[in-house]
DNA sequence: GGTTTTGTCTAAAAAATAAATATATAAACT
DNA sequence: AGTTTATATATTTATTTTTTAGACAAAACC
């Protein structure tokens, strides 16, 4: 399983997102700064993700981004379909084919579906839940 | 998800082996004529397949490659893990890593066990019954 | 024993994709 | 008006994947 930068990126760019306070927006320069991610890098993170409905943006000063949606409700599914370029396209199964070749496309095909399933019974709420877990165990050390 | 074209060659070169009879070999060329594999590349996956000890080798002629093991024993993880490069590594969540960071990489791991229940729950058996069931459809047009 | 058939190894070219950077523009806020 | 923020486009760099090539080694065949 690969998983690019990208999506890495993705997810911590949300997770951050989701620890703001009720309502509050988040700027790119921050979490970048912050978060040490490549800044212009997130930025098209950012595009995508906003395409695919899942952020809020407000420009100009105290403006960013802000998620749209409940850090339950987005799962990993989600985030990979903005972010994952290999997730955007389904593997072809048609057109001039030998039946060598379909019977391991279909095959592939099912094994991915049963992907999305486990990909999406994991959610940002999960991953905060992690987040909140080491915050916690880091501050027995101070 | 990515499935390289390895992979999928992989495939199907295992399944091309599969449909032979009991005990045969069958050489590289062979398939890779038949089934429109570029040879060189098919080699390098035969290689990569017998290192991890999915294949029986003979040499020279009548020679070839032969599956060691039933198709019903071969999952699709098993395959995944000697042809996909990134099925080798795991995740590596160490070293000076923020807890933004370090959340996301475990559930992302989590993730990648699902995954592997799902790989390991297909095998070549089934690519089987998947291209003899497209074979049998093809023979009514006949 | 020599020739053919097959696999093995190493290298590297070519193509595709991913990751990062730079610059210029547009919108919103104070 | 001027600052802060996002958006769009283009370019570069790096990495990985896919493909091709050639020399070598072992087994089988006659």
């Amino acid at each position: 399983m690969k998983f690019s930068k990208k999506t890495e990126y993705g997810l911590r760019f949300l997770l951050a997102l989701a620890e703001l306070s009720e309502g509050r927006f988040m700027g790119i320069y921050q979490i970048s700064l912050r978060h040490q991610i490549p800044m212009k890098f997130l930025e098209a993170i950012a595009v995508s993700l906003k395409k695919e409905g899942m952020l809020e943006v407000k420009k100009g000063a105290g403006g960013g981004y802000r998620l749209k949606y409940l850090p339950s409700e987005i799962t990993l599914l989600m985030v990979f379909g903005c972010l994952e370029d290999a997730y955007k396209k389904s593997i072809d199964v048609s057109g001039d084919i030998s039946s060598n070749q379909k019977a391991v496309s279909l095959i592939l095909n099912e094994a991915i579906l049963g992907v999305r399933d486990v990909l999406s019974s994991k959610t940002l709420a999960d991953i905060q839940k992690e987040y909140r877990n080491l915050n916690e165990s880091l501050m027995y050390y101070i």
